[in-house]
DNA sequence: GCCCCCCAAATGACCGGACAACCACCCGCC
DNA sequence: GGCGGGTGGTTGTCCGGTCATTTGGGGGGC
Protein backbone atom coordinates (compact mmCIF):
# COMPACT_ATOMS: atom_id res chain seq x y z
CA UNK A 1 0.00 0.00 0.00
CA UNK A 2 1.20 3.36 -1.19
CA UNK A 3 1.55 6.04 1.64
CA UNK A 4 -1.20 8.04 1.96
CA UNK A 5 -0.09 11.15 1.21
CA UNK A 6 3.75 11.03 0.00
CA UNK A 7 5.86 14.15 0.27
CA UNK A 8 4.69 17.82 -0.97
CA UNK A 9 6.84 20.23 -2.53
CA UNK A 10 7.01 23.94 -1.49
CA UNK A 11 8.62 26.84 -3.23
CA UNK A 12 11.69 27.83 -1.11
CA UNK A 13 12.83 30.25 -3.69
CA UNK A 14 9.93 32.24 -3.99
CA UNK A 15 8.86 35.34 -2.06
CA UNK A 16 6.11 33.92 -0.41
CA UNK A 17 6.16 32.71 3.05
CA UNK A 18 6.20 29.05 3.35
CA UNK A 19 4.15 29.35 5.79
CA UNK A 20 1.33 31.12 3.62
CA UNK A 21 1.63 28.65 1.17
CA UNK A 22 1.85 25.79 3.49
CA UNK A 23 -1.66 27.58 4.62
CA UNK A 24 -3.02 27.82 0.85
CA UNK A 25 -2.21 23.92 0.41
CA UNK A 26 -3.80 22.93 3.27
CA UNK A 27 -7.05 24.97 2.22
CA UNK A 28 -7.01 23.47 -1.22
CA UNK A 29 -7.19 20.15 0.37
CA UNK A 30 -9.38 20.55 3.16
CA UNK A 31 -11.82 22.63 0.33
CA UNK A 32 -11.16 19.54 -1.99
CA UNK A 33 -12.98 16.81 1.23
CA UNK A 34 -9.14 15.54 2.06
CA UNK A 35 -9.22 14.79 5.98
CA UNK A 36 -12.49 13.83 6.11
CA UNK A 37 -12.30 12.10 9.42
CA UNK A 38 -9.07 13.65 10.44
CA UNK A 39 -7.09 16.35 10.11
CA UNK A 40 -3.04 15.91 10.05
CA UNK A 41 -1.41 16.59 13.12
CA UNK A 42 1.91 18.98 13.59
CA UNK A 43 4.80 16.50 13.86
CA UNK A 44 3.14 14.77 10.77
CA UNK A 45 3.15 18.18 8.26
CA UNK A 46 6.57 19.00 9.69
CA UNK A 47 7.91 15.26 7.69
CA UNK A 48 5.25 15.83 4.92
CA UNK A 49 6.33 18.99 3.89
CA UNK A 50 9.92 19.47 5.30
CA UNK A 51 9.53 22.38 7.34
CA UNK A 52 9.95 23.24 10.81
CA UNK A 53 7.79 22.99 13.57
CA UNK A 54 7.33 26.74 13.72
CA UNK A 55 6.68 27.59 10.70
CA UNK A 56 3.44 24.86 10.51
CA UNK A 57 2.61 26.20 13.89
CA UNK A 58 2.51 29.74 11.82
CA UNK A 59 0.32 28.12 9.52
CA UNK A 60 -2.11 26.38 11.40
CA UNK A 61 -2.64 29.80 13.72
CA UNK A 62 -3.72 32.10 10.62
CA UNK A 63 -6.05 28.97 9.79
CA UNK A 64 -7.52 28.95 13.34
CA UNK A 65 -7.94 32.66 12.99
CA UNK A 66 -9.96 32.58 10.68
CA UNK A 67 -11.65 30.09 11.77
CA UNK A 68 -10.98 26.98 9.46
CA UNK A 69 -9.42 24.56 12.51
CA UNK A 70 -10.01 24.19 16.07
CA UNK A 71 -7.33 22.99 18.34
CA UNK A 72 -6.54 22.53 21.60
CA UNK A 73 -3.75 20.40 23.64
CA UNK A 74 -3.70 16.65 23.98
CA UNK A 75 -6.44 16.57 20.90
CA UNK A 76 -5.37 16.70 17.13
CA UNK A 77 -6.58 19.82 15.18
CA UNK A 78 -9.79 19.51 14.35
CA UNK A 79 -11.27 20.75 10.59
CA UNK A 80 -14.25 22.98 11.16
CA UNK A 81 -17.14 21.26 9.24
CA UNK A 82 -18.94 23.35 6.51
CA UNK A 83 -18.81 26.39 6.56
CA UNK A 84 -15.75 29.08 6.79
CA UNK A 85 -17.48 30.70 9.27
CA UNK A 86 -14.95 33.78 10.34
CA UNK A 87 -15.49 36.97 11.69
CA UNK A 88 -18.29 38.35 9.05
CA UNK A 89 -19.78 41.01 10.92
CA UNK A 90 -22.99 41.68 12.91
CA UNK A 91 -25.53 40.96 10.28
CA UNK A 92 -23.89 38.00 9.22
CA UNK A 93 -23.95 36.57 12.90
CA UNK A 94 -27.68 37.32 13.14
CA UNK A 95 -28.71 35.16 10.54
CA UNK A 96 -26.17 32.71 11.94
CA UNK A 97 -27.47 32.85 14.70
CA UNK A 98 -30.86 32.19 13.72
CA UNK A 99 -30.18 29.29 11.60
CA UNK A 100 -28.80 28.24 14.84
CA UNK A 101 -32.03 27.99 16.90
CA UNK A 102 -33.66 26.28 14.37
CA UNK A 103 -35.25 29.34 12.74
CA UNK A 104 -36.33 28.49 9.22
CA UNK A 105 -35.21 31.37 7.17
CA UNK A 106 -36.04 32.78 3.68
CA UNK A 107 -36.38 35.87 1.59
CA UNK A 108 -38.41 37.34 -0.42
CA UNK A 109 -37.09 39.19 -3.51
CA UNK A 110 -38.47 42.28 -4.16
CA UNK A 111 -36.22 43.78 -6.57
CA UNK A 112 -33.44 42.75 -8.44
CA UNK A 113 -31.51 44.75 -11.29
CA UNK A 114 -28.91 47.10 -12.38
CA UNK A 115 -29.50 50.57 -11.96
CA UNK A 116 -27.52 53.77 -10.78
CA UNK A 117 -27.59 55.27 -7.31
CA UNK A 118 -25.06 57.97 -6.45
CA UNK A 119 -24.26 57.44 -2.67
CA UNK A 120 -23.46 53.61 -3.01
CA UNK A 121 -21.55 54.42 -6.05
CA UNK A 122 -19.56 56.48 -3.78
CA UNK A 123 -18.80 53.99 -1.02
CA UNK A 124 -17.96 51.61 -3.93
CA UNK A 125 -15.42 54.16 -4.95
CA UNK A 126 -17.30 54.36 -8.42
CA UNK A 127 -18.38 57.21 -10.98
CA UNK A 128 -22.16 58.08 -10.09
CA UNK A 129 -23.08 56.81 -13.33
CA UNK A 130 -21.77 53.38 -12.83
CA UNK A 131 -24.94 50.87 -13.32
CA UNK A 132 -24.72 48.79 -9.84
CA UNK A 133 -26.22 45.11 -9.41
CA UNK A 134 -28.79 46.29 -7.22
CA UNK A 135 -30.84 43.43 -4.66
CA UNK A 136 -33.83 44.01 -2.36
CA UNK A 137 -35.15 41.72 0.11
CA UNK A 138 -37.22 41.02 2.98
CA UNK A 139 -36.29 38.08 5.20
CA UNK A 140 -38.64 36.20 7.36
CA UNK A 141 -37.60 34.02 10.04
CA UNK A 142 -40.15 31.12 10.68
CA UNK A 143 -42.39 33.40 8.55
CA UNK A 144 -42.37 36.21 10.10
CA UNK A 145 -40.57 39.28 8.50
CA UNK A 146 -36.83 40.07 10.42
CA UNK A 147 -35.09 42.57 7.96
CA UNK A 148 -35.77 44.60 4.96
CA UNK A 149 -32.56 44.35 3.10
CA UNK A 150 -31.37 46.33 0.00
CA UNK A 151 -27.60 46.07 -1.52
CA UNK A 152 -25.85 47.21 -4.18
CA UNK A 153 -22.99 45.53 -5.20
CA UNK A 154 -20.04 45.90 -7.45
CA UNK A 155 -21.22 45.53 -10.80
CA UNK A 156 -18.80 42.93 -12.51
CA UNK A 157 -18.78 40.99 -9.73
CA UNK A 158 -21.91 40.78 -8.73
CA UNK A 159 -23.23 40.29 -12.57
CA UNK A 160 -24.22 36.16 -11.81
CA UNK A 161 -26.17 36.89 -8.99
CA UNK A 162 -28.84 38.46 -10.53
CA UNK A 163 -29.47 35.20 -12.06
CA UNK A 164 -29.89 33.36 -8.72
CA UNK A 165 -32.38 32.45 -6.69
CA UNK A 166 -32.06 33.59 -3.27
CA UNK A 167 -34.85 32.15 -1.36
CA UNK A 168 -32.81 29.72 0.54
CA UNK A 169 -29.68 30.76 0.77
CA UNK A 170 -27.54 33.72 1.83
CA UNK A 171 -26.24 36.18 -0.23
CA UNK A 172 -22.81 35.49 0.69
CA UNK A 173 -23.12 31.87 -0.09
CA UNK A 174 -24.10 32.36 -3.38
CA UNK A 175 -21.59 35.06 -4.08
CA UNK A 176 -18.82 32.43 -3.22
CA UNK A 177 -20.10 29.76 -4.99
CA UNK A 178 -21.01 31.64 -8.52
CA UNK A 179 -18.11 34.23 -8.54
CA UNK A 180 -15.46 32.86 -6.03
CA UNK A 181 -15.96 36.47 -4.11
CA UNK A 182 -15.28 36.03 -0.22
CA UNK A 183 -15.30 39.25 1.45
CA UNK A 184 -12.69 39.79 4.08
CA UNK A 185 -13.00 43.01 5.48
CA UNK A 186 -15.58 46.06 6.07
CA UNK A 187 -17.53 48.16 8.14
CA UNK A 188 -20.33 48.72 9.90
CA UNK A 189 -21.90 51.35 11.79
CA UNK A 190 -25.74 50.49 13.47
CA UNK A 191 -28.15 53.12 14.43
CA UNK A 192 -31.24 53.11 16.01
CA UNK A 193 -34.20 54.61 14.20
CA UNK A 194 -38.19 54.88 14.56
CA UNK A 195 -39.42 53.33 10.85
CA UNK A 196 -41.55 54.92 8.87
CA UNK A 197 -45.20 53.76 7.77
CA UNK A 198 -44.13 51.84 4.83
CA UNK A 199 -41.73 50.24 6.51
CA UNK A 200 -43.63 49.26 9.65
CA UNK A 201 -45.97 47.65 7.38
CA UNK A 202 -43.18 46.04 5.38
CA UNK A 203 -41.87 44.50 8.73
CA UNK A 204 -45.37 44.09 10.16
CA UNK A 205 -44.26 46.23 12.90
CA UNK A 206 -46.33 47.52 16.07
CA UNK A 207 -46.33 51.01 16.49
CA UNK A 208 -44.07 52.27 18.83
CA UNK A 209 -41.46 49.46 17.89
CA UNK A 210 -37.96 51.05 16.85
CA UNK A 211 -35.67 49.37 14.30
CA UNK A 212 -32.04 48.96 13.80
CA UNK A 213 -30.52 50.65 10.86
CA UNK A 214 -26.97 48.76 9.92
CA UNK A 215 -25.09 50.27 6.81
CA UNK A 216 -22.06 48.01 5.82
CA UNK A 217 -19.84 48.49 3.55
CA UNK A 218 -18.17 45.04 2.71
CA UNK A 219 -14.53 45.04 1.37
CA UNK A 220 -12.96 42.19 -1.14
CA UNK A 221 -8.98 43.11 -0.15
CA UNK A 222 -8.68 46.76 0.14
CA UNK A 223 -11.62 47.38 -2.78
CA UNK A 224 -14.94 48.04 -1.38
CA UNK A 225 -17.39 45.92 -3.42
CA UNK A 226 -20.63 45.79 -1.55
CA UNK A 227 -22.85 48.68 0.15
CA UNK A 228 -25.92 47.66 2.05
CA UNK A 229 -28.66 49.00 3.88
CA UNK A 230 -30.60 46.71 6.63
CA UNK A 231 -33.14 47.64 8.42
CA UNK A 232 -34.24 45.56 11.57
CA UNK A 233 -37.25 45.18 13.72
CA UNK A 234 -36.11 45.79 16.68
CA UNK A 235 -37.99 43.68 18.56
CA UNK A 236 -36.01 40.68 16.98
CA UNK A 237 -32.35 41.80 16.90
CA UNK A 238 -29.87 42.85 19.74
CA UNK A 239 -25.93 43.58 20.48
CA UNK A 240 -24.72 41.84 22.86
CA UNK A 241 -21.32 42.05 23.75
CA UNK A 242 -18.68 40.49 26.29
CA UNK A 243 -15.92 43.04 27.81
CA UNK A 244 -13.06 41.73 29.43
CA UNK A 245 -9.90 43.13 30.13
CA UNK A 246 -7.10 41.58 28.10
CA UNK A 247 -9.44 40.10 26.08
CA UNK A 248 -10.95 42.34 22.80
CA UNK A 249 -14.91 43.54 22.92
CA UNK A 250 -16.43 40.67 21.66
CA UNK A 251 -19.93 41.11 19.68
CA UNK A 252 -23.00 38.82 19.53
CA UNK A 253 -26.06 39.21 17.89
CA UNK A 254 -29.40 37.87 19.75
CA UNK A 255 -32.39 36.83 17.97
CA UNK A 256 -35.56 37.81 19.91
CA UNK A 257 -35.80 37.40 23.39
CA UNK B 1 23.00 56.97 31.59
CA UNK B 2 20.60 54.28 33.44
CA UNK B 3 18.16 52.31 31.69
CA UNK B 4 14.94 54.24 31.35
CA UNK B 5 13.39 50.94 32.79
CA UNK B 6 14.25 48.59 35.25
CA UNK B 7 13.93 44.99 34.75
CA UNK B 8 10.10 43.75 35.26
CA UNK B 9 9.85 40.22 36.76
CA UNK B 10 6.94 37.55 35.62
CA UNK B 11 5.69 34.83 37.51
CA UNK B 12 7.24 32.11 36.09
CA UNK B 13 5.59 30.04 38.91
CA UNK B 14 2.20 30.81 37.37
CA UNK B 15 -0.18 28.65 35.76
CA UNK B 16 -0.80 31.78 33.43
CA UNK B 17 1.05 31.47 30.30
CA UNK B 18 4.47 34.04 30.45
CA UNK B 19 2.85 35.66 27.18
CA UNK B 20 -0.26 35.86 28.71
CA UNK B 21 1.22 38.11 31.88
CA UNK B 22 3.84 39.80 29.24
CA UNK B 23 0.82 41.26 27.70
CA UNK B 24 -1.57 42.29 30.41
CA UNK B 25 1.48 43.76 31.73
CA UNK B 26 2.31 45.65 28.59
CA UNK B 27 -1.19 46.78 28.35
CA UNK B 28 -1.29 48.32 31.82
CA UNK B 29 1.70 50.35 30.87
CA UNK B 30 0.02 51.27 27.87
CA UNK B 31 -3.32 52.62 29.56
CA UNK B 32 -0.90 54.27 32.38
CA UNK B 33 0.44 56.48 29.12
CA UNK B 34 3.68 54.88 29.08
CA UNK B 35 5.24 54.75 25.87
CA UNK B 36 3.98 58.05 24.43
CA UNK B 37 6.05 58.59 21.70
CA UNK B 38 7.48 55.22 20.78
CA UNK B 39 6.57 51.74 22.09
CA UNK B 40 9.55 49.35 22.98
CA UNK B 41 11.10 46.79 20.31
CA UNK B 42 10.85 43.45 20.60
CA UNK B 43 14.80 43.04 21.67
CA UNK B 44 14.35 45.52 24.00
CA UNK B 45 11.22 43.71 25.57
CA UNK B 46 13.53 40.40 25.65
CA UNK B 47 16.14 42.06 27.67
CA UNK B 48 13.20 43.83 30.07
CA UNK B 49 11.23 40.88 30.67
CA UNK B 50 14.01 38.32 30.86
CA UNK B 51 11.70 35.85 28.04
CA UNK B 52 12.71 34.69 24.84
CA UNK B 53 11.64 36.39 21.76
CA UNK B 54 9.14 33.79 20.55
CA UNK B 55 7.04 34.71 23.96
CA UNK B 56 7.65 38.29 23.18
CA UNK B 57 6.30 37.14 20.01
CA UNK B 58 3.43 35.72 21.25
CA UNK B 59 2.43 38.16 23.29
CA UNK B 60 2.60 41.04 20.56
CA UNK B 61 0.71 38.99 17.99
CA UNK B 62 -2.12 38.76 20.36
CA UNK B 63 -1.83 42.64 20.73
CA UNK B 64 -2.05 43.09 17.06
CA UNK B 65 -5.10 40.88 16.69
CA UNK B 66 -6.82 43.27 19.18
CA UNK B 67 -5.93 46.65 17.36
CA UNK B 68 -3.83 47.65 20.18
CA UNK B 69 -0.57 47.92 18.51
CA UNK B 70 0.34 47.77 14.78
CA UNK B 71 3.53 46.58 13.09
CA UNK B 72 5.28 45.35 10.41
CA UNK B 73 9.38 45.46 8.64
CA UNK B 74 11.91 47.69 9.23
CA UNK B 75 9.29 49.90 11.83
CA UNK B 76 9.09 49.09 15.44
CA UNK B 77 5.65 48.53 16.70
CA UNK B 78 3.23 51.70 16.90
CA UNK B 79 0.56 51.77 19.53
CA UNK B 80 -2.85 52.03 18.75
CA UNK B 81 -4.63 54.43 21.59
CA UNK B 82 -7.84 54.50 22.00
CA UNK B 83 -8.45 50.95 21.77
CA UNK B 84 -8.27 50.20 25.08
CA UNK B 85 -11.00 52.02 26.25
CA UNK B 86 -13.10 50.41 23.61
CA UNK B 87 -12.71 47.39 25.78
CA UNK B 88 -13.84 48.79 28.63
CA UNK B 89 -17.28 48.66 26.78
CA UNK B 90 -19.32 50.88 24.45
CA UNK B 91 -20.99 53.03 27.35
CA UNK B 92 -17.39 54.11 28.30
CA UNK B 93 -16.36 54.91 24.88
CA UNK B 94 -19.15 56.85 24.63
CA UNK B 95 -18.01 59.78 27.33
CA UNK B 96 -14.61 59.30 25.96
CA UNK B 97 -14.98 59.97 22.30
CA UNK B 98 -16.65 62.60 23.29
CA UNK B 99 -14.23 64.16 25.17
CA UNK B 100 -11.88 63.47 22.84
CA UNK B 101 -13.59 65.89 20.93
CA UNK B 102 -13.68 68.55 22.96
CA UNK B 103 -17.66 68.58 23.97
CA UNK B 104 -18.27 69.29 27.80
CA UNK B 105 -19.37 66.81 30.24
CA UNK B 106 -21.26 66.95 33.12
CA UNK B 107 -24.34 65.03 35.21
CA UNK B 108 -27.08 66.37 36.73
CA UNK B 109 -27.97 64.04 39.92
CA UNK B 110 -31.64 63.03 39.99
CA UNK B 111 -31.30 60.10 42.93
CA UNK B 112 -28.67 59.15 45.10
CA UNK B 113 -29.93 56.50 47.66
CA UNK B 114 -30.24 53.38 49.25
CA UNK B 115 -33.11 51.33 47.68
CA UNK B 116 -34.01 47.64 46.78
CA UNK B 117 -34.68 46.08 43.40
CA UNK B 118 -35.41 42.95 42.43
CA UNK B 119 -34.28 42.51 38.82
CA UNK B 120 -31.32 44.35 39.51
CA UNK B 121 -30.53 42.81 43.18
CA UNK B 122 -30.65 39.44 41.04
CA UNK B 123 -28.02 40.59 38.31
CA UNK B 124 -25.85 41.39 40.96
CA UNK B 125 -26.50 37.82 42.32
CA UNK B 126 -28.00 39.09 45.59
CA UNK B 127 -31.10 38.34 47.80
CA UNK B 128 -34.39 40.72 46.45
CA UNK B 129 -34.10 42.67 49.39
CA UNK B 130 -30.55 43.99 49.35
CA UNK B 131 -30.59 47.70 49.68
CA UNK B 132 -28.75 48.61 46.43
CA UNK B 133 -26.88 52.28 46.13
CA UNK B 134 -29.13 53.49 43.40
CA UNK B 135 -27.46 56.32 41.25
CA UNK B 136 -29.99 57.99 38.99
CA UNK B 137 -28.03 60.81 36.69
CA UNK B 138 -28.72 62.79 33.53
CA UNK B 139 -25.95 62.84 31.63
CA UNK B 140 -25.26 66.38 29.47
CA UNK B 141 -22.87 66.91 26.56
CA UNK B 142 -23.09 70.81 25.63
CA UNK B 143 -25.74 70.79 27.93
CA UNK B 144 -27.31 69.23 25.80
CA UNK B 145 -28.89 65.99 27.37
CA UNK B 146 -27.20 62.59 25.94
CA UNK B 147 -28.48 59.67 28.29
CA UNK B 148 -30.06 59.33 30.73
CA UNK B 149 -28.51 56.85 33.51
CA UNK B 150 -29.89 53.92 36.31
CA UNK B 151 -26.95 52.36 38.33
CA UNK B 152 -27.66 49.51 40.80
CA UNK B 153 -24.32 49.46 43.03
CA UNK B 154 -22.92 46.32 45.19
CA UNK B 155 -23.77 48.42 48.25
CA UNK B 156 -20.73 47.03 49.82
CA UNK B 157 -18.04 48.53 47.70
CA UNK B 158 -20.10 51.40 46.63
CA UNK B 159 -21.04 53.10 49.67
CA UNK B 160 -18.52 55.82 49.90
CA UNK B 161 -19.73 57.11 46.63
CA UNK B 162 -23.12 58.62 47.85
CA UNK B 163 -21.50 61.65 49.33
CA UNK B 164 -19.28 62.46 46.10
CA UNK B 165 -20.24 64.64 43.83
CA UNK B 166 -20.47 63.20 39.87
CA UNK B 167 -21.32 66.43 38.51
CA UNK B 168 -18.00 66.86 36.24
CA UNK B 169 -16.36 63.17 37.02
CA UNK B 170 -17.07 59.84 35.92
CA UNK B 171 -18.98 56.86 37.57
CA UNK B 172 -15.82 54.94 37.36
CA UNK B 173 -13.44 57.33 37.95
CA UNK B 174 -14.87 58.21 41.11
CA UNK B 175 -15.28 54.85 41.87
CA UNK B 176 -11.93 54.21 41.57
CA UNK B 177 -11.09 56.52 43.73
CA UNK B 178 -12.85 56.49 46.77
CA UNK B 179 -13.02 52.62 46.95
CA UNK B 180 -10.41 51.59 44.45
CA UNK B 181 -12.89 49.63 42.72
CA UNK B 182 -11.84 49.08 38.86
CA UNK B 183 -13.95 47.02 36.31
CA UNK B 184 -11.93 44.16 34.31
CA UNK B 185 -15.31 42.43 33.17
CA UNK B 186 -18.70 42.61 31.95
CA UNK B 187 -21.26 42.13 29.66
CA UNK B 188 -23.64 44.96 27.19
CA UNK B 189 -26.96 44.45 25.62
CA UNK B 190 -27.66 46.91 23.17
CA UNK B 191 -31.28 47.19 21.56
CA UNK B 192 -33.28 50.10 19.82
CA UNK B 193 -36.23 51.39 21.26
CA UNK B 194 -38.76 54.17 21.54
CA UNK B 195 -39.07 56.32 24.53
CA UNK B 196 -42.17 57.44 26.39
CA UNK B 197 -43.30 60.62 26.37
CA UNK B 198 -41.84 61.36 29.63
CA UNK B 199 -38.63 60.27 28.48
CA UNK B 200 -38.85 61.68 25.68
CA UNK B 201 -39.34 64.72 27.39
CA UNK B 202 -36.40 64.35 30.17
CA UNK B 203 -33.62 64.28 27.14
CA UNK B 204 -35.26 66.53 25.01
CA UNK B 205 -36.10 64.15 22.25
CA UNK B 206 -38.12 64.87 19.31
CA UNK B 207 -40.70 62.77 18.52
CA UNK B 208 -39.88 59.91 15.33
CA UNK B 209 -36.82 59.87 17.15
CA UNK B 210 -35.33 56.27 18.56
CA UNK B 211 -32.71 55.79 21.31
CA UNK B 212 -30.64 53.03 22.04
CA UNK B 213 -30.65 50.91 25.30
CA UNK B 214 -27.87 50.02 26.90
CA UNK B 215 -28.46 47.09 29.70
CA UNK B 216 -24.78 46.42 31.21
CA UNK B 217 -23.42 44.11 33.99
CA UNK B 218 -19.84 45.26 35.13
CA UNK B 219 -17.67 42.40 36.92
CA UNK B 220 -15.07 43.09 39.51
CA UNK B 221 -13.04 39.69 39.00
CA UNK B 222 -15.75 37.62 38.58
CA UNK B 223 -18.41 38.88 40.53
CA UNK B 224 -20.94 41.29 39.05
CA UNK B 225 -21.27 44.55 40.88
CA UNK B 226 -22.47 46.97 38.88
CA UNK B 227 -25.92 46.51 37.06
CA UNK B 228 -26.57 49.69 34.65
CA UNK B 229 -29.57 50.69 32.38
CA UNK B 230 -29.13 54.02 30.19
CA UNK B 231 -30.74 55.80 27.84
CA UNK B 232 -29.21 57.28 25.00
CA UNK B 233 -30.45 59.43 22.81
CA UNK B 234 -30.69 57.27 18.82
CA UNK B 235 -29.20 61.11 17.28
CA UNK B 236 -25.90 61.55 18.99
CA UNK B 237 -24.98 57.50 19.48
CA UNK B 238 -24.23 54.85 16.79
CA UNK B 239 -21.91 51.87 16.85
CA UNK B 240 -19.45 51.78 14.19
CA UNK B 241 -17.35 48.63 13.72
CA UNK B 242 -14.30 47.65 11.18
CA UNK B 243 -14.17 43.91 11.11
CA UNK B 244 -11.27 41.94 8.96
CA UNK B 245 -10.54 38.29 8.72
CA UNK B 246 -8.13 37.44 11.47
CA UNK B 247 -8.67 40.16 13.10
CA UNK B 248 -11.39 40.83 16.21
CA UNK B 249 -14.47 43.04 15.75
CA UNK B 250 -13.22 46.54 16.71
CA UNK B 251 -16.44 48.27 18.07
CA UNK B 252 -16.10 52.37 18.16
CA UNK B 253 -18.66 54.62 19.28
CA UNK B 254 -19.68 57.60 16.87
CA UNK B 255 -21.35 60.51 18.09
CA UNK B 256 -23.38 62.69 16.57
CA UNK B 257 -22.94 63.24 12.91
C1' DG C 1 -18.97 -6.24 31.64
C1' DC C 2 -17.61 -2.22 34.00
C1' DC C 3 -14.50 0.99 36.01
C1' DC C 4 -10.25 3.05 36.93
C1' DC C 5 -5.52 3.87 36.08
C1' DC C 6 -1.77 4.58 33.27
C1' DC C 7 0.49 5.70 29.06
C1' DA C 8 1.05 7.23 24.23
C1' DA C 9 0.21 11.12 21.50
C1' DA C 10 -0.95 15.62 20.67
C1' DT C 11 -0.69 20.58 21.23
C1' DG C 12 0.93 24.57 24.20
C1' DA C 13 4.70 26.94 26.25
C1' DC C 14 9.16 27.93 26.49
C1' DC C 15 14.25 28.37 25.11
C1' DG C 16 18.23 28.97 21.79
C1' DG C 17 19.93 30.57 17.17
C1' DA C 18 20.49 32.74 12.12
C1' DC C 19 19.43 35.25 8.11
C1' DA C 20 16.44 38.33 5.08
C1' DA C 21 13.77 42.14 4.01
C1' DC C 22 12.63 46.44 4.94
C1' DC C 23 12.39 51.30 6.83
C1' DA C 24 14.15 55.55 8.61
C1' DC C 25 17.69 58.33 9.08
C1' DC C 26 22.11 60.41 8.46
C1' DC C 27 25.70 61.90 5.55
C1' DG C 28 28.00 63.30 1.69
C1' DC C 29 27.70 64.86 -2.85
C1' DC C 30 26.19 67.84 -6.34
C1' DG D 1 18.82 72.67 -0.57
C1' DG D 2 17.72 68.49 -2.66
C1' DC D 3 18.92 63.91 -3.97
C1' DG D 4 21.04 59.45 -3.56
C1' DG D 5 23.27 55.76 -1.27
C1' DG D 6 24.89 53.52 2.67
C1' DT D 7 24.01 51.80 7.31
C1' DG D 8 22.04 50.51 11.58
C1' DG D 9 18.13 48.86 13.67
C1' DT D 10 13.68 46.47 13.53
C1' DT D 11 10.44 42.98 12.44
C1' DG D 12 9.49 38.82 9.56
C1' DT D 13 10.80 34.27 8.34
C1' DC D 14 12.93 30.12 9.28
C1' DC D 15 15.68 26.42 11.72
C1' DG D 16 16.86 23.52 15.96
C1' DG D 17 15.51 21.88 20.48
C1' DT D 18 12.94 20.64 25.57
C1' DC D 19 9.46 20.14 28.89
C1' DA D 20 4.41 20.58 30.55
C1' DT D 21 -0.21 19.70 30.21
C1' DT D 22 -4.07 17.63 28.43
C1' DT D 23 -6.81 14.13 26.00
C1' DG D 24 -8.40 9.70 24.71
C1' DG D 25 -8.05 5.09 24.65
C1' DG D 26 -6.27 0.56 25.88
C1' DG D 27 -5.40 -2.80 29.35
C1' DG D 28 -5.70 -4.79 33.74
C1' DG D 29 -8.28 -5.70 37.89
C1' DC D 30 -12.54 -6.78 39.88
Amino acid sequence: MTPRTGPRELDRRSTVPLWSQLRDDLMLRLEGGEFPDRFPGEMELVEVYRVSRHTVREALRRMRQDGLIESSRGRSSVAHPGVISQQLGAMYSLYQELEARGIEQRSELIVADRRTDAEAAERLGLSARTKLVYLERLRLGDDEPIAWDRAWLEPKLAAPLLKLDFTHTGLYDEWQRSAGVRLNGGHERISAVVPTKDQRTLLKMKRDEAAMLVERTGRLGDRPVEFRITLVRGSRFSFSAEWESGRSYQVDVAGAS
